[in-house]
RNA sequence: CCAGAUUAUCGGUUGGCCGCACGUCUUAAUAACAGAAGAUGUGAGGAAAGUCCGGGCAGCAAAGGGAAGAACAGUCGCUAACGGCGACCGGGCGUGAGCCUAGGGAAAGUGCCACAGAGACCAAACCGCCUUAGAUUCGAGGUAAGGGUGAAAAGAGUAGGGUAAGAGCCUACAGCGCCAGAUAGUGAUAUCUGGGUGAAAGGUAAACCCUGUUCGCUGCAAGGAGAUGGAUUCUAGAGGCCUAAAGCCUUAAGCGUCCCGCUAAGAAGGAUUCAUCAUAUAAAUCCGCUCGAUCCUGCAGGCAACUUCAGGACUAGAUAGAUGGCCAACUAAAACAGAACCCGGCUUACGGAUAAUCUGGCAGU
RNA sequence: CGGGGAUUGGCGCAGUUGGCUAGCGCGCCGCGUUUGGGACGCGGAGGUCGGAGGUUCGAGUCCUCUAUCCCCGA
């Protein structure tokens, strides 16, 4: 689980990352991006609509599954950037953690973050 | 041993490493706030779910009467309350342990009962039976015992009498209902006795309806929170009768459906607005927010639901939302599923494990 | 948190106060017509009314529980 301080929310700030970032997409997953030169660290969100999955056992742990990847790439990330991750299916729910690592690792190279 | 019935409990555990939320302590020296590091404690459910009921709490000035509307319906109890729970009664199912039961009123009224059938609810004559005429057709009349139709046919069986043929038409006995009484029970009800008692009263109220009981509405996104100093305005209006006041009449507004009725507070409160300070626009704080009809243990009362008393415990409080990941062991860790103001129920989902009591069958002693 | 609605052949919809064999349009199949196709004409198949239980003689319709989907308010 991430710190607090690495989580980030509210209507306004998604919103300026969704209209001034870039996007990388894979199939299950699409990665928007947008640096934050107001801050020294990088905060993420994840973002899974009801329509996903029914259950909210389910979307947690997908949720929870993310932000654990995100804290293993923790110390390769620099400077300030808002990283919103929009899921597309439940498959991630039942994958193992190094997979859903792989999938992350290779966004995250695709945008140059790391 | 096999097949069942009922009830209760559990809902992964242990160790190691990395990490999250909240509280406390230390670094710590400070007026306060925020942040950091370290240590330590606590951290989802039996259904947290569906949101189907009932309450607490909060706001609507207060929550009065009637109508409408809605829900419920054996009896007695339990409860803060309930449409919930317990025990019992009646009915149904099962060999049994047991299980199911929306279970007031159809002798207040209205509606409906398709098709078939002569007739579907103040009865009626299709077949049959009988009388009439010489007679089998046809006609008139009698007859509800028998047949046929239908979910249901007027709704008292057996025997005897009676008759043209029949029929509670009459009698006896039996059944049912009604009335009265006795016994048992708080009661629903059960059992019994009596009657110069009745033949009326088909079904449907999860059709309208009647009777009885309960219910004001909205919901934590409820609701509340800057400091100091000023200004304006409102807190029951408007019109009429009357010289005026009081009073009366009409008509607005509010009480979240309508009518009646009511309309508090002037040392109080609300609304609008100005100035200064404080605060934010990549933000969105704090209170409500978790000590409560709470949980655990014991004793006592009660068939039980539950309750009195005594002792002990504090046991999530997040705010885009905290419980996750890896390794090892336990044969295998896999079910349904994530608190969002809080409780009491109901309903639905659920891999499996354990215990107790009881029933039926087979075998042995 | 609260409120409203829908579910009926492959698709889109009717079904009124419970009643006779659940209908309509498009689509599908066969035959006819045509040199062939379309259009047209004739005939036909396909449904246990989302699921379970109850009330009733009888339920798509009434009642209870439940599943899925859609919409609205704060």
């Amino acid at each position: 689980m991430l710190n607090r301080a690495h989580r980030f929310h509210g209507r306004t700030s998604l919103n300026r990352a969704y209209k001034y970032g870039k996007t990388v997409r894979s199939q299950l997953l699409t990665l928007k991006f947008a640096p934050n030169p107001k801050r020294t660290g990088y905060r993420a969100a994840v973002v899974i609509s009801r329509k996903i999955n029914k259950s909210s056992v389910t979307r947690n742990r997908i949720r929870r599954k993310i932000y654990e990847t995100i804290r293993q790439y923790d110390k390769q990330i620099e400077g300030g950037f808002d990283l919103i991750f929009n899921v597309y299916s439940d498959e991630i729910a039942n994958m193992d953690i190094n997979q859903v690592s792989d999938l992350i690792g290779v966004l995250l190279k695709q945008a140059k973050i790391i």
